[in-house]
DNA sequence: CTGCATTTTTAGTCGTACCAAAAGTCAGGA
DNA sequence: TCCTGACTTTTGGTACGACTAAAAATGCAG
């Protein structure tokens, strides 16, 4: 995969060498980058394409450039990684389908983690589970914060395996399907409803019951569907 | 998140301007961007300014800026999404734990499209997997052909639910996995062994179980996360 | 109509200059 | 002494002009 080094990219080279330093630590999080005139007496270069290479890294997700400040290493995580994809996705989301096909890949990844929470939930997750359904129960009134106690609970779904991939997964679908949520009209019997889903989900995993869990989950998702598609017609 | 516009970005108007107009089709698919002098005329701004949009707009994925070319428009697809986010993952990656982590989601989608194939999977998805384990068994000698077979089969999997979100999170693993992967020493012997764990998931969907094929398809991945383990040590 | 040489266009890079906003400095007052 | 606000320096954002080499377009000859 090594290119001709001396031929089209200048940019690229400065940053392959400044991804390495941030990913060895030589320019630890949080740190300011150094002023791009350094940079470029350092790699020898034109200013032009320092500022191209920094544009690169911030739209890579390495670094954070705000308009007018000392662009800051950030060293990549899994957030990082999904905030690098949002520009495309929010595109893909306006063809016909796209929330669909996302969504429908969210309630894929949801059934599995509610098959594998039944599973191998320890008493600690579901004390965490039973604590956002508390929480989700006190909000059927208020809409606003039954939006977000809504969100945690299927938030501690994902956590639950352990992996930082996950919520970082959840995120992103919290945030890409905000549009079409957000927008949506908000009702207490509606906010009952999703808690009584919220509830089963919770009662199949407390009963270890996998096949429950799963089925009460994926119902739960397509309705949600449905007031989607009742709100914003086909999407 | 309107901001001040006449702010600190010139720049990020262009970039979405451009991108709007790739949204909707006036600028097709394929076809080359105006030259950036022509930008600069039409937007008024110098070509510093044009050339920083332009980048933006290729590691977003919009466009395809290959060194000395015309950059060409490129409608974001899903797998536009997921070489978005490459440079990010191969450095999340590189941390201790990341392929890890990461080979778990896999096993996660992978089990779910287990399940859901052994309860949905169509005459045509049959025989699309079966084609697949047939290929797979006419290269156990041959590790270079068993190695795209058994990715082949694999990919069957994900295009079961005809949903085009799965091939391009296919795509995802296989790319960023593959450093793993293809340094793996390939033994007829391992290949006989993985080929009998195709089989088994295929028997199982086959008999439409879908807790079986959950059952062999982990067994299959998690022999094969040991195999790299014992290859690499801890990753 | 086809293949090749020539011209024109265009991306890549450099350098300089200027502005405005941050960041840093320092003196004066509480 | 410490805080505060004005002043100076640094730094990112943008513009303009120039030059090179590669790519695309053109035109010519066969």
């Amino acid at each position: 995969m090594a290119q001709q080094d001396e031929h089209g990219r200048a940019a690229d080279h400065v940053v392959l060498s400044i991804a390495e330093r941030i990913r060895t630590g030589v320019l630890p999080d949080g740190q300011p980058l150094p002023p791009e005139r350094d940079l470029m007496e350092e790699y020898g270069i034109s200013r032009t394409v320092v500022r191209e290479a920094v544009r690169t890294l911030s739209s890579r997700g390495l670094i954070e450039a705000l308009p007018r400040h000392r662009p800051v290493v950030r060293k990549p995580g899994f957030d990082a990684a999904i905030d690098a994809v949002g520009s495309i996705v929010s595109h893909l989301l306006l063809e016909p389908g796209g929330v669909k096909n996302l969504f429908d890949t969210r309630i894929m990844v949801e059934a599995g983690l509610a098959r594998q929470a039944a599973q191998q939930a320890t008493k600690d997750d579901i004390a965490a589970l039973k604590s956002a359904l508390d929480a989700n129960a006190a909000a059927i009134p208020d809409s606003e914060e039954f939006y977000r106690t809504d969100n945690a609970f299927h938030g501690v779904l994902y956590q639950i395996p352990q992996n930082p991939v996950l919520p970082a997964i959840h995120r992103a679908y919290t945030t890409w399907l905000a549009p079409q949520w957000s927008q949506m009209p908000r009702l207490p019997e509606r906010n009952q409803m999703n808690y009584d889903a919220h509830k089963a989900i919770f009662d199949a995993i407390l009963m270890r019951d996998p096949d429950a869990a799963e089925a009460s989950l994926r119902d739960h998702l397509t309705k949600a569907w449905a007031q989607v598609r009742a709100t914003f017609g086909d999407v």
